[in-house]
DNA sequence: GATGAATGAGTTTTCATTCAT
DNA sequence: GATGAATGAAAACTCATTCAT
């Protein structure tokens, strides 16, 4: 194993990573003294080491390096390594909330809404590969730090209301099966989102298919919500 | 000493691993140097901690100490870390390929072969916990290492062959629609029966539901069956 | 962030540290700004800070967080960590002072002025813990600091002065024997004052007696009492 | 507080620490791997460092250095830089305990026995300034780590038995008074011999006198020795 | 083949101190 | 006078790997 601190080379490959955005500066005049910024500025080169590397494999002098500051700062504000990477993981869960506020599936028709949750699933997933990758290395963790990410829990809770609230319409219009456990459902929804944006490194060595393709993309956004709907669907 | 290396730790919850069996000596008088047998035991507890740890994150002491043998001896068999580690991933594909010996689905009807298809493969990942892990790592390295696995490439062919000639002989029969293409849907059932294995810590902090749980096992490898066979069928 | 600066915790069982009374503010008007104010509030936490931790294991942090004011001031008036030991040094030689004005041994029969003198030394060790711990840790330092304070040497020439003129009238009164030096007599003293509080902890957990126990101070002053008074007594 | 790693200078004056003798190699050959020596070395480096700088102001760096052997084997060997220092508390302790097997006191009547405890006492305290230092430096830790050293409390024990027999002796034959408790006299004991030893820096700087001087060294002894022996005699 | 001791090069963390506002 | 943010230098500790026996 080469020890030359590189840093962050895996992955990333396709879409460009979500996370530093040098022009996120204030508008005001770049002060020297910005906490926030600073935060945030080693919060996002975080993310993309720690997303690229794990926990252990993440160096805290690389992250440093690419900060506009120093390691020192990084302790200042985070503690120690595992503060920051639990901070990275409560921005990434946060930032996803947010995002699911603008999803209102409840003024939808069941069918259409299942489909808007399941696309909105897909590429949320698909464009956050940083998310992917530090659910799968909180997965090699035991789910040790996420478990005190105050976001977390409250998240899952909204999906399955969600869920629920498809599955009770959806049923009451005689679309939807009436024997769908939500969380059930859930599981299987993720699934599908998740594992080809997870496992798309050994699925391109064994297949030869990149699945972050476009062509791809595309058609398995298709393949699973037809997937999700087939499932839920009433049979007569 | 702080950290006391306890090592390979998290995980392993239900089903115990399947890696280091003691018992496993050869059962032909217990010779006092057993090449054979040393690399055997370094492998089985490499597999461990590989699998519990993470390539990073698994230690090199943490290994030669629940060895029979000393760390040399693990240079010596295996060149390095990263040599061992490939070894251990070598070791866990060979052992699926000789698993996957035993499925003849070909003397099967489509959909019964369909689902003893989707079956073998939801009990294979649900037992093979190591395996799961091991590709998870693979996935956050990059498939770097997984890619010169020799029996890798090969075993997913047969795979994909195997779904084509299902595909083919349900069309044929009138079962299955004609518009599937075999390696999304080996994708869609290795979603299916993968994510619920290796992110059930997750799922578990977020739903306090285990996943592998006996009764949820249940569910689950009847809703999957369920979900593909609804997703191939041909609807009149 | 693993160690939490709590800072401190060491000692001071028993009788309430001598440092730092938040209640101490000046009673005529309280300004905003009071630089002597702000000076005693940081002496007086430094002063419990070094005599729990020694020089090099107080925390300049530490002392700092558990001021009214902040790192800053503390540079700013005392120049270093090293400038603010010895201010504490200072302050602690400079009290100690004040206190051996009020002892009027001279005034006294020899014999009761010698009890009056071993009861005050007694005493005031048994009060005054951060001094003994301060003149401790000076020890380990060399003395290096306490060299450079004024008060220092004045004050033990004084006590060597009294110790002198009760000698002689104890000699001239044909009570104490005419060959003990007073430098030697005055290490006795202390050495029998000093060390029970000193070498309280290994005491301590020698033998599970605390010698800061009201009944154990109260034995123990008397037996020192008792001891220098047969050392001293001219024997018929 | 100038920074650079000179290590262990203050204090040393005098008398030669007692720490490492480099011609303490075993006999035989001077092999290269030898692990009790390289312990032993390691040991012996840092009862002096830590003696002098005390627990935190040690630098494990400054004791690697003076070492035949790297950093790394420290911490091999001993874990961390407080398990070091304990282990350097087991080996001064168990020294100690060595040396007063040879004390044959119950041997002697009870004066002269009293009078070899003490004058015994006062030579060990004399000689291991490492001891007395590291003792001071434990009640500046408030004894956390002695308190684990398996040494410490039976070497506590023996010493009051003896005394408890040399007082039981001395009221027999008439000569010691029968009120002394056998823990107060030992307290009395340790504090004229620990105390000149202990607090030599501050006293010389005090009086210009250095307690370690042969001169004063006699004399301090035989005025221990008197005093000792006027605190217990039964007055007629 | 097998082993315990040894190690160089990192890696995380801490500390006293100073700067910009 | 006062403050929170910032920092270089050093300190403790860890890791994969190799050596002598």
């Amino acid at each position: 194993m080469k020890k030359g601190s590189k840093a962050a080379e895996p992955d990333t490959n396709g879409i460009p990573s979500d996370a530093p955005r040098k022009d996120a500066r204030r508008s005001d005049a770049r002060r020297k003294y910005d906490p926030e910024q600073t935060k945030r500025n080693i919060l996002d080169v975080a993310t993309q080491e720690f997303s690229a590397m794990g926990l252990t494999g993440a160096r805290v002098d690389a992250i440093a390096e690419r900060t506009n500051t120093t390691k020192r700062m990084l302790y200042y504000y985070f503690g120690s390594k595992e503060g920051l990477y639990q901070a990275v993981l409560e921005k990434v869960y946060g930032d996803i909330r947010e995002l699911e506020q603008d999803l209102h599936v409840s003024e939808l028709d069941p069918v259409e809404g299942m489909r808007a949750l399941v696309e909105f699933t897909f590429d949320y997933h698909d464009r956050q590969r940083d998310f992917v990758r530090l659910v799968t290395i909180e997965n090699i963790n035991g789910a040790k730090y996420v478990e005190q990410v105050k976001s977390f829990k409250g998240r899952n809770v909204t999906v399955i209301h969600t869920i629920e609230d498809l599955l009770a319409r959806g049923i009451a219009a005689g679309k939807f099966r009436s024997d769908v456990d939500p969380i059930d459902l859930h599981l299987l929804i993720s699934s599908l989102c998740f594992h080809r944006v997870g496992n798309r490194h050994t699925f391109g060595t064994a297949f030869g298919r990149d699945p972050s393709h476009p062509r791809l993309r595309a058609r398995h956004r298709a393949m699973i919500v037809d997937a999700v709907l087939r499932f839920v669907r009433k049979e007569d």
